[in-house]
Order: C-alpha cells, then structure tokens, then sequence
RNA sequence: GCCGAAGUGGCGGAAUGGCAGACGCGGCGGUCUCAAACACCGCUGAGGGCAACCUCGUAUGGGUUCGAAUCCCAUCUUCGGCACCA
C-alpha cells in the first residue's frame, strides 16, 4: 500500500480523471466547431462513414474512427481548417424490427439509440463537429430525398416499371447488389430472395455507366476500383438480328435480338436459347409445346430453390418448337427455353455456339444438338471437340466452315461480320454492361416515404413540392407482423389529387436506405438549411471530400451509389463535381475473439466502455492503432493492451519525473558507459528529431503502428537518461516537447494535460496543445558524425565498421577491405568486384568461391 | 470456376532490391519488496560451438541479381469479392 507513493514523487498517471475533464474543456471552448466560412486557411473536408444507431458503439467503431481522429488533429496541426462531422443512417430494418418485437415505435428505439451512441461516441476524445450531425430519420432531412427524387422524376432520371425483382421475405424487394452468395440471399437479413413481378420504382444509373468506370482523379484504393469495375461489367460486342421462321403457328418475321461478345462465331451457331422471362417466349411457342414450356417458365421463376439443390447446375431448358433464321447465311436454328439465359442482360436472348462457349456446349451435348467449329488456331482445325468447347484465344486463329469468312483471322472476321450485317440492318456493335438501374421502392415503414400519388384519372401524380415532406405517420400499429402498416394506414393513404382533386392513394413504399447515404456529407455543411439540401456555395468550397474513411465491405453498394448520386444532382444543376470523394481509405475490420464478424446475435461484440473503464481512451486508441496496418483488422486480442498503457506510463513519468531513478535498474541515474554529457546530449536531440522525421512520414501514409512504435523507441531512450546528468536537460526538455506533440493527434488527453503541466511549470498561461503547430525537423540534428557500415563477402554480412558520415567512395573501400574479418575471407584472394550500395550505406565485396 | 489481397519467431507485426525479425505481447532470468502485485533492467528465430564465431532460416520449388522477405515463373494455403453476364 505505502511501497507505491514510496517510490513515486509524482501522482500516478489517471485517465479516468484526466479525460473527461479534457473533454468538457474542448467542448467548452468549441475546439473543434469547423467555422466553414473561413477562407484563410486551406480546407480539409475529412468523412469517416456514419454509424447506424445499432444501439452501442463497438471497438468497430473505434477502430474507423479514432484514427481518422488523429488525422483530423495531424491535419489542424498542419493549419489546416478541417471540418470532421458525424451523423447518423437513422433509418432501416433494425428499427423496425426491435418495434415489431417490442412493441414500440422505430423512431424511439432509434433516438434512444442515437442518445447513447452520441454519449459513446464522446468518450473516445474525438473531434467531430457536433453542430454539424444529421439524423436521416429526421423530416428535415428526408425531405430533401422526398426532393430529389422529384427532381430526378422530372430530370427522367426516375422511372415505374414492372419487371421481376429480387424479393427478401423480411425487407421487401431489393437492388440487385443487395443479393448476395450463390444461395441469393439477403445482404442484411440473410433470408432466401425469390422473384416477384412488381411495379417499382428506379433510378436510372446505368445512364452512368461508362462514366463509372473512369476513375481519373480518384486516390482510392485498387482494389475497390476493380470492385466496382467488375460490377459495372462492361462487355463490348455485337448485337444481331436473328429472325422468326415461318411455321404452322406463327407467321415468322420476328425480330429475335442477341447480344454477343463473339461475333465472329455467328456461323457457329446451332441453337438459340430465349430467358424464360423473354417476351416473345409465349407467342412463339407451339400449341404442342406449350404445356412443356409453360411448366418450364413457371418452374424458372422458383428457380432459386432448384439452384440450391443442383450442386452441378445442370443445363436444363426445353425447345419451343419454332426456328430462328441466322441472318448471315439463311440457315435455320431451333430456339430453346432455358434459364442459364439471364433475362436482365443483354436482350435475354442469346446464339448458341456450342463449339465455342463452355454452356452451350453443356447444354447441346445434354440436348443431341450439333457442335460445329469455326474457330481453330493454326493445325487444330481436324481436332475433334469431344473433350469441350475450344474457348481459348490462341495467337494465330483464324475462321473455318465459316464460308466466305473462313479464312480470315477471327477478330477480323467478327468485324466484318459486325460489317457485313450492319449495312443491311441486321446488326450492329453494341456494349452491354452488367450494372441494372438502381431499384429504390422498399415494401417498409421505417424509410423515406416515395412522395407521389396514385389517381384513377391522372394516374401518377408526383406530390408538389410545397407539399413536402410526405410525413411518416407517428403512430404505427405493426399487428405483430413486419408488413407494411402504411398500407392499411387509411389517414395516410387517403389523399385527394393534387391534379383533379378527385380522392387518390398515396405510394406507400419508402425508398432504399442507401438513398439517405448517398448524400450526406453534403448535407453536413448546412444541416439546418430549409431552402434547399444543399447551401451552394458551402457546398462548392468544401467539396468533393478530401478524404474518407470507411470499410471496404460497402464497395459496390454504398461506394457505388454515392458516385452514381453525386453524377444524377450535377445532372439536374444542383452541384458541378463528377465524384465525390477524392480519397478512400478503406481500414480493416475487427473481428470477434472467434474471428467471426462482430455482431449483438453471436455475441462477441467487445464493449469499448469497459475498456475505457480499466485503461482509459488514449490507451485504447493507441493500442488500436498500434495493433498492425490499420487498413488490415484482424480478430480482437485485448493480449498486448498493457504494453501501450505502459508506454503511457513511461511517457507520464519521463514528462514529470525526469530526475527520478529506477530502483530496479542498477544502471539508473548514470550515463552508459563510453559516453559523456555532451555525447548523451547529442543522442537525445538527434533521437528527437529523427523520430520526427519518420512520425511525421507515418501519419501522412496511414501508418499509425509504426508511429508508435516510433515513439515507443524516443521514450525508451529518454528512459535510459532517465535520472542522469542531462536529464532535465534543454535537449532532453526539446525532445519530451517533440514527443507530445507528435503524440497529440493519437493520445489527445495525456498530451494534453502534460502540456498544460509543462506551461504551468514554466509559469505560461495555458493554451491547447492541439492548437500547436506541427514542429519542424531539424535536419542538422539528425546527421552524424560517423556511421557504421555493414561489410558484405558475396552477399554475407561479416563486419561492420563505423566511418566518417563523409567518408569518399574510395576511402569507403580501403576502409572495408582492410577490415580483419574481410582479410581472413579472402584468404590472400583479390576481389573480382567492390559494390557500395545506397550511397555508401553497405559495401558487399565479390570474390570468387574458393 | 473467375477477379483481388496476402503467407515472415510462440503471438500481433517491422523491413518493398542492400544488416531479416524494429516496436509490442508472451516466456526466462534479475532488481526493488518481509512477501506478492506494480514498476524497472537483461536475455529471448532454429541448430552447433568453451568461445571468437559458424550453419540454416521470410509457405514450397525454380529463376534473375554482386546481393531477394522484397522482382519473375510455377505450385500450395488462407482471406475478401463475383456467381451461368453470352
């Protein structure tokens, strides 16, 4: 009990009663309130994604966001105006399912949430600009969605059409990117997604598609871009016009359109295969195939559940019993229904060249139907295709039974194929992406009501824009049940016409959340604005973001979506930026102890308060930071916490107690040996400033695990001096200074308070540390006098020999050739060659192997 | 299957063509203490040697180079993304 205050002179180092008080401080002051009008300073916009009001802030959530904290504090320090807000994805499914459970209504489990996670949120010592939070969930903002979307509607950028759509059991229908897996399942809820016909409405992105794909200008990391590359999926190609033949039922002449990447393959094709979702599938079909093909079509629209039992996805389909001419040579091709034929690309019609794609090879062998070869490379044109379709792209292949294109190299041939049947109408070269538009309606309560109106005599009324919001109702009785209670709310459907008058039914969908989070940090910069979403002018200084941080999880939903909105409001006027986010830093993610993805259902979520509890933040953010690449995660391991709480230690002791010795240390309170007052010195100063120098490189690459150990290095060596002659010295008083400042964007609190101490001791009036500025390097002190070099004999290292700093090249080389351990090697043997490596920094002599 | 990232001590990791294992955890030994905890100091890749030192060593096999964890080729493994995209 009494051993401690013993042996420290100094009180013990105490976050618990350190950082709150720092906090309200900061907090008093307005430190981090962003004056968005000040011009004279350059801007750092810095975004870290918003959190959804789950319930508890998560050791997730620390790990995103207090190191983009510390480059908030790494860039003011630098004199920049940085403006870090936080918000909240206020709206989604969770809400609504803690409702339905409990009994209650989504916004009070929300804002009850939000409460606690604001609460959390502040004990992390970050600086995020509270006045500039948004709440998506808030009318005030979803109004502007409401907006926009009528905009977009009057831009024709929004569209209602019926068409198959994926459909989760629990959140309604779904875009496209929002399946997931081989099994399609829900992205959010995991639950089995089916197909449903449904009027819904979208949002035009695929009008950006090529634009997508360019990413000039955007620092993000590469794997992202390839991400989205991928799903964008551009195919370049051509489309072809084949043609109903006459027959008994159907008096031919129809235009059947196939898009294709082979056109030099058209020969080749044996068969053509319409998606069951085709539209022509029906009136094509012959009276004694209608009942095969009609089970068939019914059967694909269940189509998951076959998919989930065929392990070897079999290709199965049934003919319709009709033909489609090939318009380069008139021939005659039976069509098939199958469903490896994907009505939502391309025309959901394809040419079948069994020879030469691996399906349709699958499918004619399962089917008898005739595998011809019109592409060989040079002396494979005999080779039978019993084992495949031959699919590879050798150098030198050229056409064959091709007529009057065999012969020609096949990418010419397929250009002047493409040629041939453009000049009569027959076809042309088309590009076919993969991205589909963007399906926004949602069958949920919790969400943005989609602000139009259904009348029997004007049909679709968009809601004016006075009239806006469309509220959600307060009140919301779920009956035990998650379907939509505002389709049997009658206060909210029943509305008159804005047009006629005449009584009309409010849509009763609300829009995907990604909606809200597609444009939020537009809305940081003037949350209260009710003139319009966005200030103009605010929005021109301060955007596109400088830098945002998030998971990479979200690379081809929310990451995509932002892009695709920031085009659509450039679009109808509102802004003139094509992207909206200069750089990307995606960061890890942390996992549980059972290297599982952290989450309330497995419980193995870490709950930082604790931790806060025991060590204190700058501790936790520390070990965060020091756990390894931040932009790698990894399972959490509290193992190893210690080891940065005591850094802190050591910092907190050599900060105040520079004279004190270590009883444990029988060296302590002495110079090591060999070196004196002004050696010690020395060392200090250049420990100081080469630290310096590579801290300050570490923050602005990101890597905060290197910094610190970095600083863990400074405060080991001052350690030792710790209780010596030059302790308390100006360069050991310089080089704590240094520290703390390089320390201050990382560790906010301790830094904080150990600088006030220092000002107080030395009788200054107290400022923040984090209104210092970013110190200097002074590259004279990192220089030595001498350094020592290693000394290779063919790529070993045998010696090391320490050298004037300016030693010349030749000096250099007599120094390392006379070394005693290199003499011996050599063994009287001259050197066939001396390289220096690095400037100097190593010498490897070659000689030959005895 | 296709696309992407990555394999380094007991563990997290450092070094991206030039001294492998910085920094930290863990472990071992010690100082302090009546004792323990805390704190501090030292050692800590493997093998050999009394020692100075030597040999091996960055998933595996090959290659380029004076020199390779780092570059190239092949293979294996792990993680992430995609899912019949014509």
């Amino acid at each position: 009990m009494t051993t401690e205050t013993e042996r420290s002179r100094v009180e013990r180092y105490d976050p618990a009663t350190i950082e709150p008080r720092w906090q309200k401080a900061w907090d008093e002051l307005g430190l981090y309130r962003t004056d968005l009008s000040d011009a004279s300073r350059p801007k750092y916009y810095l975004l870290t994604m918003y959190p959804y009001p789950s319930g508890d802030i998560h050791i997730g959530h620390w790990y995103i966001k207090t190191p983009t904290d510390a480059i908030a504090r790494f860039h003011r320090m630098h004199g920049e105006n940085v403006f870090y807000p936080i918000g909240f994805d206020a709206f989604g499914l969770p809400a609504e399912n803690a409702a339905i459970k409990n009994g209650i209504n989504p916004r009070d489990w929300t804002m009850s949430n939000i409460d606690n996670m604001r609460r959390q949120l502040r004990m992390m010592g970050a600086t995020f600009d509270w006045d500039a939070e948004v709440v998506t969930a808030d009318p005030a903002y979803y109004r502007w969605n409401q907006w926009f979307f009528l905009q977009f509607l009057k831009a024709g950028l929004a569209y209602r059409q019926t068409s198959p759509v994926d459909w989760c059991p629990n959140d309604g229908t779904l875009a496209r990117e929002q399946v997931e897996g081989v099994d399609r399942h829900c992205w959010r809820c995991g639950a089995k997604v089916e197909k449903r016909d449904l009027a819904q409405w979208y949002l035009k992105v695929t009008k950006y598609a090529d634009e997508l794909l360019d990413f000039t200008g955007l620092d993000w990391p590469e794997p992202i871009k390839t991400m989205q590359t991928n799903w964008i999926g551009r195919s370049e190609g051509g489309e072809i016009v084949f043609t109903t033949a006459p027959s008994d039922h159907h008096a031919g002449g129809a235009e059947l359109r196939v898009f294709t990447t082979r056109p030099d393959t058209l020969v080749g094709a044996t068969f053509m295969v319409l998606a069951p979702e085709h539209p022509l599938v029906a009136e094509l079909t012959a009276p004694d195939r209608r009942a095969d093909v009609e089970a068939y079509v019914a059967q694909a629209a269940d189509r998951t559940e076959i998919d989930r039992l065929s392990t070897d996805r079999e290709k199965t389909g049934v003919a319709i019993g009709g033909d489609a001419v090939n318009p380069i040579n008139g021939e005659r091709i039976p069509i098939f229904v199958a469903d490896y034929v994907l009505g939502g690309y391309g025309t959901g019609a394809i040419m079948a060249v069994p020879a030469h794609d691996d399906r349709d090879y699958a499918f004619a062998t399962a089917h008898g139907l005739p595998i011809r070869r019109v592409v060989a490379a040079p002396g494979d044109e005999e080779r039978d295709l019993a084992d495949g379709a031959y699919v590879a792209h050798a150098a030198g292949e050229r056409l064959v039974n091709s007529g009057p294109y065999s012969g020609l190299p096949a990418d010419e041939g397929g250009a002047a194929i493409v040629g041939a049947l453009e000049a009569e109408g027959k076809g042309r070269s088309a590009v076919t992406y993969r991205l589909r538009d963007w399906l926004i309606s949602r069958q949920r309560y919790w969400g943005t009501p989609i602000p139009v109106i259904y009348c029997d005599r004007d049909g679709i009324v968009p809601v004016p824009e006075e009239d806006l919001p469309v509220r959600l109702p307060d009140t919301v009785d779920y009956r035990g049940s998650g379907e939509n209670p505002l389709t049997r709310d009658e206060a909210f459907l029943n509305v008159t016409c804005p047009t006629c008058g005449e009584p009309a039914r409010r849509e009763t969908d609300t829009m995907d959340t990604f909606i809200d989070s597609s444009w939020y940090w537009y809305r940081y910069l003037s949350p209260e604005n009710a003139g319009g979403p966005i200030q103009r002018e605010v929005v021109d200084r301060w955007t596109p973001v400088n830098q945002y941080t998030g998971g990479s999880e979200h690379a081809v939903m929310h990451l995509l979506y932002a892009r695709e909105f920031t085009k659509m409001m450039r679009d109808i006027g509102l802004i003139e930026q094509d992207e909206p986010f200069r750089r990307l830093f995606n960061q890890g993610q942390i996992l549980g102890l059972d290297g599982e993805r952290m989450s309330k259902s497995r419980g193995n979520v870490v709950d930082p308060d604790d931790l806060v509890a025991r060590y204190g933040a700058d501790t936790i953010r520390l070990f965060l930071m020091f756990m390894g690449p931040w932009d790698q995660g990894g399972p959490w391991s509290p193992t190893g916490i210690g080891g940065v709480h005591r850094f802190l230690n050591r910092l907190w002791t050599i900060a105040l107690d520079p004279h004190g010795r270590e009883p444990g240390d029988p060296e302590s309170g002495s110079l090591p040996s060999g070196v004196d007052e002004a050696d010690a010195r020395l060392r200090i100063r250049q420990a100081a400033h080469r630290t310096l120098k590579a801290v300050t490189a570490d923050y602005e690459a990101f890597h905060f695990n290197t910094m610190i150990a970095r600083l863990m290095e400074l405060a080991n060596v001052l350690m030792r001096f710790r209780g010596s002659p030059v302790a308390g010295s100006e360069e050991w008083d310089e080089a704590v200074r240094l520290a703390l400042l390089m320390l201050a964007p990382a560790a906010p609190h301790i830094t904080e308070e150990l600088w006030s101490r220092r000002l107080a001791a030395a009788g200054v009036p107290w400022s923040s540390i984090h209104r210092e500025s970013w110190p200097a390097v002074d590259e004279s002190a990192v220089a030595e006098a001498t350094r020592e070099v290693p000394v290779q004999v063919n790529g070993k290292v045998r010696d090391r020999i320490v050298v004037p700093s300016d030693i010349s090249g030749t000096d250099l080389e007599r120094a390392a050739l006379a070394s005693e351990k290199v003499q011996a090697l050599l063994a009287g043997r001259a050197p066939l060659k001396v390289i220096q490596a690095g400037g100097g920094r190593l010498v490897n002599i070659v000689v030959r192997e005895a």
